[in-house]
DNA sequence: TATGGGGGTTCCAGTCGCGGGAAGGTCAAG
DNA sequence: CTTGACCTTCCCGCGACTGGAACCCCCATA
């Protein structure tokens, strides 16, 4: 299989492939002409990747999940650990993510949002914190 | 004000300020020695933008937003334009990411986490798409 | 007067995960 | 023989900084 043909099959850019490739997360084969030749192993990889990457683990999280796949002695704990780690990290981000959507919700609750040029957002951004006096 | 102060008093990193500098979002003033020189309407500007930053506006929102701010003849509607957009976007990065997690979740339950290597989390991410058949 | 330390300055490189585009080689069809 | 669809490598750019090197400035102390 040439490039364009495990592009199609596992949904991942040409681009992202020959970059994974680079990057050291597969390794195909080269035909005489120079392509890279991929095997039905290969684009297997890159949809392991391509839905690990879609459940927002990292390029390092990836390379170590592949790693674990392949490995016929894991545990089961060190995967689990990655996934939970990774769960953490998605969750302090909606938090982060809520907490600015509430404050933005508010703000554009309180905006008139017409041709005055009053605006509690604007007023909201350019407050001067309390100023705490010696 | 040399640097050092305002990045005390605005909490920014000395470097962000620099940075904000170089892509035109403050424009301080230089003393004799070649050190920038902060007036208290550079700190408010700074503060400004430390604000509309952690509320997850974009750098070029930002500069919309001072150059709304700094502009008497503004209309509110522009602002909450601006404010509304970044909500959806963050609305639309939030419902990503508790889909991330769902998904996450479940996995990670159904892992036993233990010594043995039988992983539902690997299996899920190696799992192959129904093939359909012509 | 030397020196030490804590400011400041510029510039360059790196982050993360690719995407765009140039310049060129390869191959099958018409 | 030419066209067009592939493929190759290479380098630059994104966003919003962050780290570090190499250097300058200023003040206090020995």
């Amino acid at each position: 299989m040439n490039i364009g043909d495990v592009a199609r099959r596992s949904g991942l850019p040409a681009k992202t492939i020959r970059y994974y490739e680079d990057i050291g997360l597969i390794r195909p084969q080269r035909s005489e002409n120079g392509y890279r030749s991929f095997r039905e192993s290969d684009l297997h990889t890159l949809a392991f990747l391509g839905r690990a990457r879609a459940l927002g683990f990292t390029i390092e999280d990836c390379r170590t999940l592949v790693a674990l796949y392949e490995d016929e002695g894991r545990e089961s704990a060190q995967v689990k650990q990655i996934a939970e780690d990774h769960l953490r990290q998605i969750d302090d981000k909606i938090a982060q993510l809520q907490s600015m959507r509430a404050t933005l919700d508010k703000l554009v609750h309180a905006c008139a949002g017409d041709h005055r040029p009053d605006c509690p957002i604007l007023e909201d951004l350019a407050q001067e914190p309390p100023h705490t006096d010696p």
